[in-house]
DNA sequence: GCCAACGTTGGC
DNA sequence: GCCAACGTTGGC
């Protein structure tokens, strides 16, 4: 049974367009630097899973379009880099403390799915994205939430 | 740029 | 194990 997620990303630093022009239009899924999300991307996450592409910290923030899971947990071999930004220095090789996974674009929506007009969405009441004061960075998205979104992503 | 909410750190 | 201080996230 496959599942559903959503993935946030700073467009300034990476967005759904720089995912459709990566080599191969993947990516690796590095800086996740908190427990609960990595226990996502390390236990939960697998092939062939859709991932919901969210465009944070921009203006305005929404969801951009769809990525799949194309390569299930590995070590984020950028923590163990002392030149690279995510960095961290407690961490070891033998026992990687972050994990991270691959996903490869599917498609852009047509058009930005808003974070206020997902707030406005009944059937989306209780999406982790939504909740108040949720910060995480990969997070769970039920399979009618998902296909609430599809949906809205097909309209117009 | 502000700041609320959250997660982590570290002294005790 | 508590909790204050701090750093980060991310909407606005």
């Amino acid at each position: 049974m496959s599942r559903h997620w959503l993935m946030k990303s700073e467009p300034d630093c990476f967005s759904i367009d720089d995912l459709a022009a990566a080599p191969n239009q993947t990516t690796y899924w590095d800086g996740v630097r908190n427990y609960q999300a990595r226990n996502f991307m390390r236990d939960e996450m697998k092939r062939g899973d859709l991932v919901l592409f969210y465009h944070s910290n921009s203006e305005p923030p929404g969801i951009a379009g769809l990525a799949i899971v194309v390569r299930e947990s590995y070590p984020d071999f950028t923590s163990f880099d002392p030149q690279h930004e995510h960095f961290d220095a407690r961490t070891k090789q033998s026992n990687p403390t972050w994990m991270m996974v691959d996903i490869k674009f599917k498609r852009k929506f047509k058009r930005l799915l808003t974070l206020s007009e997902l707030k406005e969405v009944a059937a989306l009441d209780g999406m982790v994205l939504l909740q108040k004061g949720s910060r995480l960075s990969v997070q769970p998205v039920t399979e009618s939430q998902f296909n609430c979104v599809l949906k809205l992503a097909d309209r117009f």
